[in-house]
RNA sequence: GGGCCGGUAGCUCAGCUGGAAGAGCGCUGCCCUCGCACGGCAGAGGCCCCGGGUUCAAAUCCCGGCCGGUCCA
């Protein structure tokens, strides 16, 4: 698709660039130096940044104002950064780039920019590589932030492209950072993500990329690229790499920690390592490729040669510094996670946060320290960028809290299953160290390090394990469904439920009915949706004639009737005046609930924290659940303080206010907390707040003040999954119906006890009673016990070497008789004991032979052969074996066939 | 959302190629000791997660569920 057409910019015509081809890669470039044959970018060179001149050296702070303030200066208008969790995007989990903040409402054309053209350095969180973080030195960070200057451009709104902006590319580097346009190369290149491509020039100097320039404006499908209307420019500038080249540090990490990476150090008893070693590393570090052991140890043997340093020495100081490197960047990447509102969990965004926490636990271990510097760090993080984003000094409790929790959790897996997992190695199972992870979670470095410590030998870990484990997994998030297409002839339903929500019913004109059901032109009918079930009740003709409808569904805005009876809809003509019905009770009850569960989420919010998100939730007309995202069980005296202030809510009469509003301004004026169900993709959305308490984006319908919930009961709480708890309510007059129910079930309870008094004295008393009595079963069945050996033991008859007794067993006791038969022939080897128990079915003969009895008698083959004579089956070892036979034998019987059998094989 | 592992005594677990429910720690009592620790002896303690199925016989095999752990972009 790129064609070269794409890039030959006026600009470059103008200034006299020159394209080449880089003669490593092949990448074709635009020049000002006619002599350049290398694309500049690393690997084709090293890094030789350093020697080049800028303005002045700049922190990742003095980088990102000079950025937005050459920007707002030529013409964009700053605009503030979203949170790092994308809970705008249904498909992804994080913001991984500054587009992402405007996908998919604003790419698509729906709503529009908030500005345009706009600027914004948005904080970014792209785990893909994040096991290269620290081993590149900085190339690879799981959290920087990006600067992107964004143009919406619409033919009949066209802001700028390609021209103006490489130009403006350009000068910013040259005259606000200061690199002289002969050491800046822009690279072709082309742009895929998210389903749209564009070509795009990425801006190189001294072996780093410190932008990217991309001009989306096709849509990647089945059949190849077609424009789409909105032509974007997607721009990305990496705000700590600028940073890192102005101040010509040995890794980004100087550039963006400073003092922090000594203080570190020192905190994990690391040597400061020769400034040699890290100068030589830094030149050659855009070569190095984790994956790949041999670029590792080809520079290491290159910076040992050129430091005339050991390389033994050379390998430790790369590796302690690459490890302390990924353990203070995971630190940061956890703060922002965590700051907003992500809770760790075994499933979905809180998996992630998970993950980083626990590779940076792991780095710690490896690197001989204790996991409590993790904590250390975190809150230097929150003090260094609280500067810039405030909120993460809002949320330090929480994150701190949640670290530690989550820190214990890990080590105690490791110390749990540590020792499955040697024993796992032990087999020496090839892919042992990939189920030893994948199974118990114990990373493959601190197992081999575990086996070297115990055992001497040593483990190789493969250099790829996590990337391979990758590329087997297959994880997908779901996607939503499409909406079916029909029905997109008619005009959106008229929503009489938001307009009144107490309107029961309305008079209609139906607009189509099939055996799909029917549509109105406006309807009281709420369909299925934001976890609210849908209303029932009738379409009624002028004739009075009523058709059942037992479900509404929205499609697009068109609002499906659906019928109870499919063949009902010859019923209805297209035309036809109707009057609609709902029933009422049930939407009332739904309603309360409804509002109930605003109520309550508000309180968990205030209670437990705002890293409360509703996680899922469902209206029924008899309850409600509310799942929510929370770190540790709910106490009991948070669960009394959140419905005491469900109720309070209730009981101070607040009127529920209902707007309908652009999206970019509920969202300024109410923050992203709006989206707890879902995220609606429409300009205006409708918002429903209770002042002072809780504010989402919602089409459900609602009671019009709290008052009228009347009243909120919990009636359970149960975890889900981790980090997600389950919590179940009832409101309104379902309380009352909840309270019945239990009375209910207390009062049987009560007489299926008996006596009186308290109930729990009662039931204390009955468990008494129950151990009193297994007590005194025990001494019954000691008694029993030697009573019946006795008899059996002189009842015996003897057979040759061995004796035999017969008895039926009456009591059905399988403890006693187990224990007897066992005691039995313990205490007298020669015997052969058969135990007939006898049921209408048919009987069980259970044999059990002594130690020398089944040199003669051996109980399994006695047992088939007994069971093949009396029409029976049957098996068992040579000292015990069952059978069972469908009619009834007398003992005598029994005894008679047993004694013929074993004498005759005697 | 998908995969994998697990659920047996108060705790940690073994038993899982189907044939009678086990160990260590802890607990109770006794012995030893001035006393404690250690040691010795004896004992109590089990819906083998739940529900179906296969079988003469299921902790063990099969199916379904519940609960816990863990991994995956």
């Amino acid at each position: 698709m790129s064609s070269s057409e794409e890039y030959k910019l006026r600009l470059f015509m103008k200034e006299g660039y020159h394209r080449k081809t880089c003669k490593v890669c092949g990448t074709p470039f635009w020049t000002l130096n006619a002599d350049q044959d290398v694309c500049m970018d690393s690997p084709c060179v090293d890094y030789t940044f350093e020697k080049i001149n800028v303005k002045k050296p700049l922190t990742v702070d003095e980088a990102r104002q000079a950025f937005l303030g050459f920007f707002e200066r030529n013409g964009h208008t700053v605009v503030s950064p979203r949170p790092v969790v994308a809970r705008w995007r249904e498909d992804l989990y994080l913001t991984i780039a500054s587009i992402v903040v405007f996908q998919p409402h604003v790419t698509s054309g729906i709503v529009p920019p908030p500005a345009n053209p706009l600027v914004i350095s948005q904080p970014c969180i792209r785990l893909e590589d994040i096991d290269n973080v620290g081993l590149t030195l900085g190339r690879h960070l799981s959290i920087f932030e990006m600067g992107g200057h964004h143009a919406f451009n619409k033919e009949d709104d066209w802001k700028y492209w390609k021209e103006e902006t490489v130009s403006l590319a350009i000068d910013f580097f040259e005259k606000e950072i200061g690199i002289k346009k002969e050491d800046i190369t822009l690279k072709e290149s082309w742009w895929e993500g998210g389903g749209n491509a564009g070509p795009s020039f990425e801006v190189v100097s001294g072996g780093l990329e410190l932008a990217t320039l991309v001009f989306m404006q096709y849509k990647v499908t089945e059949k190849g690229y077609e424009p789409i209307p909105l032509k974007i420019v997607d721009t990305g500038y990496g705000i700590e790499r600028i940073a890192w080249f102005t101040q010509k540090t040995p890794t980004a990490f100087h550039a963006i920690y400073g003092g922090l990476l000594d203080e570190t150090r020192r905190k994990l008893g690391l040597q400061t390592p020769e400034p040699a070693i890290l100068r030589s590393l830094f030149v050659r570090a855009g070569r190095l490729k984790p994956s790949d052991r041999n670029s590792i140890s080809q520079i290491i043997a290159e910076v040992s040669n050129e430091t005339g340093i050991d390389n033994e020495l050379v390998t430790t100081t790369f590796m302690n510094e690459a490890r302390m490197y990924s353990v203070v960047d995971h630190s940061r990447t956890l703060v922002f996670m965590l700051a907003d509102g992500i809770v760790p969990s075994n499933q979905g965004e809180g998996y992630l946060a998970r993950l980083v926490l626990r590779r940076a636990l792991k780095q710690l271990l490896l690197l001989g320290s204790s996991t409590d510097i993790l904590l250390w760090l975190i809150d230097k993080q929150i003090d260094m960028w609280s500067r810039t984003y405030k909120h993460l000094r809002e949320r330090y409790t929480y994150i701190m809290e949640v670290v530690d929790i989550e820190s214990q959790r890990f080590l105690e897996n490791i110390n749990t299953n540590m020792s499955k997992a040697l024993s796992v190695i032990a087999t020496g199972n090839t892919d042992s160290l990939k189920k030893i992870y994948q199974e118990y979670g114990i990373p493959p470095e601190i197992v081999a390090r575990e086996y070297e410590r115990r055992t001497g030998r040593r483990i190789d870990v493969p250099d790829n394990f996590y990337a391979q484990l990758a590329r087997e997994s297959s994880f997908r998030i779901e996607k939503k469904e499409e909406a079916p297409p029909a029905l997109l002839g008619l005009p959106e339903t008229r929503r009489i439920f938001h307009e009144n929500p107490y309107a029961s019913m309305v008079e209609a004109r139906v607009l189509y009915s099939s055996r799909d059901g029917v549509v109105l032109d406006q309807t009281v009918f709420y369909p299925t949706g934001g976890g609210q079930n849908s209303d029932t009740g009738y379409i009624i003709k002028t004739t009075g004639e009523a058709v059942k409808i037992k479900e509404a569904v929205n499609i697009n805005g068109r609002i499906l009737h659906v019928l109870d009876n499919p063949n009902d809809y010859v019923l209805l003509k297209e035309g036809e005046p109707v009057r609609v019905a709902i029933d009422w009770e049930r939407r009332y009850r739904l309603m309360k609930h409804h509002t109930a569960t605003h109520i309550l989420l508000g309180s968990l919010r205030r209670v437990l924290g705002p890293h409360v998100w509703q996680a899922g939730a469902e209206k029924t007309p008899d309850k409600a659940r509310l799942d929510i995202t929370h770190y540790k069980p709910i106490s009991t005296q948070e669960l009394a303080s959140i419905e005491e202030l469900a109720n309070k809510i209730i009981n101070m009469r607040i009127p529920l206010k209902f707007y309908m509003m652009d999206k970019n301004i509920a969202e300024e004026r109410y923050g992203f907390s709006i989206y707890q169900g879902g995220v609606p993709m429409s300009k205006q959305i409708r918002i429903v707040e209770i002042p002072g308490h809780d504010a989402q984006a919602c089409y459900g319908t609602h009671v019009t003040n709290t008052g009228e919930v009347g009243a909120l009961k919990i009636t359970s709480i149960k975890k889900i999954q981790d980090g997600v708890y389950r919590i179940e309510f009832v409101a309104g007059t379902e309380v009352s119906r909840y309270a019945m129910n239990l009375e209910d079930e207390i009062r049987k309870t009560a007489e299926i006890i008996g006596g009186s008094g308290e109930l729990s004295t009662r039931a204390r008393k009955m468990i008494e009673l129950y151990d009193e009595l297994k007590s005194m079963l025990s001494r019954y069945r000691k008694y029993a016990l030697r009573k019946i050996k006795e008899e059996l033991v002189s009842s015996s008859v003897s057979v040759g070497e061995i004796k035999i007794a017969v008895f039926r067993d009456e009591l059905g006791d399988d403890e006693l008789s187990t224990q007897l038969l066992k005691e039995l022939v313990t205490e007298n080897q020669e015997l052969l004991v058969l135990r007939l128990a006898c049921s209408q079915s048919g009987c069980t003969i259970e044999i059990s032979a002594g130690e020398k009895a089944v040199k003669k008698a051996h109980a399994g083959m006695l047992a088939r052969e007994l069971a093949s004579r009396l029409n029976g089956k049957g098996g068992g070892k040579d000292d015990h074996a069952y059978l069972k036979i469908p009619g009834i034998i007398s003992v005598e019987k029994l005894r008679e066939l047993a004694l013929q059998l074993v004498s005759g094989s005697a």
